[in-house]
RNA sequence: UCCUCCUUAGCUCAGUCGGUAGAGCACGCGGCUGUUAACCGCGUUGUCGUUGGUUCGAGCCCAACAGGGGGAGCCA
């Protein structure tokens, strides 16, 4: 069978009018009278469906094809006619309609709006809504373009291990990996689980970060980059947060944080650009039922430059600013959600990098600035989700690194590896980490998280 | 983990003072020569989240549990 798509026909009207195309897709909607019916089809190759005509002179099996039910899957042989003055500049008149397969009256999609809890439930059905349809195509456009940056800049993409023998990443709790039987682990004379028997004669984990084994990476290849799931036990329950993610970790050597800060922006902006041209239909959506304000912001920051505050200047304008908070801010303190929202929303109105944060509040990797005081740390954020970007200048410093730790209490034998870099021609470096799934709510206006990953994994919850 | 709100038909919701279940949509049948969340007429659909309690009587009041939403902490 050869199969036109509908997205084709989107991009060459004039030379499809008059044609006859066959299309293959499913039936979001359909309504006959005596005579003839519509039926609003989509084959899945873009946002945007077509509407297909069907008359019971023309159509052999007429009763048949107007008591389908939505969802149904349909393949439709007919001819593009152009209706310019239309709500839709062409339709499809069918000259015959064959049902590859029928769908039933309980159809868990109706054709009326759902709440997004609904279909989150119908997790395996919610791709054939507008919304969900928009959101993943967006997704996928978002990892294209997040490739094309980097790759077109030098990049080296690096596979960094999900499985992880290091127990040591810092981010979170973890995921343990085990093939022992959890029944009846072997233990040691004292009682605890002996590892040394389990697959790989020793604790494992899934990642939560691939950040330490990208930065040996970058000691090779200068530039590098890791994209890739990420997994954290944290029982953290809000709607910005799950438990396996996908996220986008660049490391560049020679480089301090205002290249970090360069690099982060000139990313964003290509992604916004991205998304800008290629997602337009998906894009009007949003704005129209999601976020009025989206495609504004977009535009704009597109333009834009980076804006960014110190940590320090930022607790500042959130003291002068006479806002009430919760948690009230003082120069140490880690800056609270409702801070950032509002040095984000309210002062800056605009995505903002905060700055050069106290030693207390950050990693041990993270460069100490020559006052002593503070990290050459970076967050960016955003309106509407807050943080989406974390990164720092790393400590290239052997004997600052090492200090550090034992300030920190961490045991060097465990980043023994971490470590010997500095001995090894290090350099200094710099790198962030992007949460994939962050970035695709600011982009679409979703506000949660669960909604803008196929199988959301949240606390308690890992159905399908 | 904490705070808070919610759970009634397949879906979205209403349900008064505690007195025995209701609308729209979906679905079924009929009508309609251009609809587009089609429309018009008729009709079908209930473990009121679960368990227990108070009461002559509970969708409604109380308790526990489960699921979900929003907020907080932690972070991406």
């Amino acid at each position: 069978m050869k199969r036109e798509y509908i997205k084709n026909i989107y991009s060459n009207m004039e030379n499809f009018g008059g044609k006859e195309i066959t299309l293959g897709g499913w039936i979001r909607s359909i309504r006959d009278s005596k005579a003839f019916g519509f039926i609003d089809l989509n084959d899945g190759s873009c946002f945007k469906g077509v509407q297909v005509v069907f008359e019971r002179e023309k159509i052999k099996n007429y009763d048949d094809i107007a008591k389908l039910n939505i969802g149904s899957a349909i393949i439709v042989k007919g001819t593009v006619e152009l209706t310019p003055g239309m709500q839709q500049p062409f339709e499809l008149k069918a000259n015959e309609i064959a049902v590859e397969g029928a769908s039933t009256p309980d159809y868990p999609l109706q054709k009326k709006r759902h709440t997004v809890e609904y279909l989150r439930e119908q997790a395996y059905l919610r791709p054939r809504t507008n919304l969900f349809s928009a959101v993943f195509r967006v997704r996928s456009e978002v990892a294209y373009a997040i490739h094309t940056f980097f790759n077109e800049r030098g990049f080296v993409y690096v596979h960094t291990p999900l499985i992880t023998g290091s127990d040591c990443e810092g981010a979170g709790e973890m995921f343990r990996v085990t093939a022992l039987n959890v029944n009846n682990p072997p233990k040691n004379e004292d009682g605890t689980i002996d590892w040394t028997q389990d697959f790989f004669g020793k604790s494992t984990n899934l990642t939560v970060s691939g950040q330490l084994e990208g930065e040996t990476y970058a000691m090779a290849f200068g530039k590098i980059y890791t994209f890739g799931p990420t997994f954290r036990a944290e029982n953290s329950n809000t709607a910005r947060h799950a438990a396996e993610f996908w996220m986008i970790e660049p490391e560049i050597a020679f480089a301090d944080l205002n290249d970090n800060m360069e690099l982060a922006w000139d990313m964003i902006k290509h992604i916004i650009n991205h998304v800008l041209t290629k997602c337009t239909q998906e894009l009007e959506f949003f704005n129209s039922f999601v976020d009025k304000t989206l495609l504004e912001r977009l535009t704009a920051l597109a333009q834009s430059d980076y804006q960014k505050v110190s940590y320090t200047e930022a607790v500042k304008l959130l003291q002068e600013s006479g806002a009430e908070f919760k948690y009230p801010v003082d120069w140490g303190c880690d800056l609270q959600t409702e801070h950032e929202r509002y040095l984000t929303e309210q002062i800056f109105k605009k995505p903002v990098f905060v700055i050069d944060y106290p030693k207390e509040i950050k990693s041990f990797y993270m460069r100490m600035n020559d006052d002593n005081k503070t990290v050459a740390a970076m967050d960016l954020l955003v309106p509407g989700v807050g943080e989406i970007i974390g990164g720092s200048q790393r400590e290239e410093r052997l004997d600052v690194l090492t200090k550090r730790m034992e300030e920190l209490g961490l045991n060097e034998n465990d980043y023994w590896w971490y470590i010997n870099l500095r001995r090894f021609g290090g350099t200094k470096h710099a790198g962030y980490g992007l949460g994939f799934e962050r970035i695709i709510m600011y982009l679409t206006g979703v506000s949660n998280i669960r909604d803008v990953i196929p199988y959301p994994r949240t606390v308690g919850n890992a159905e399908y």
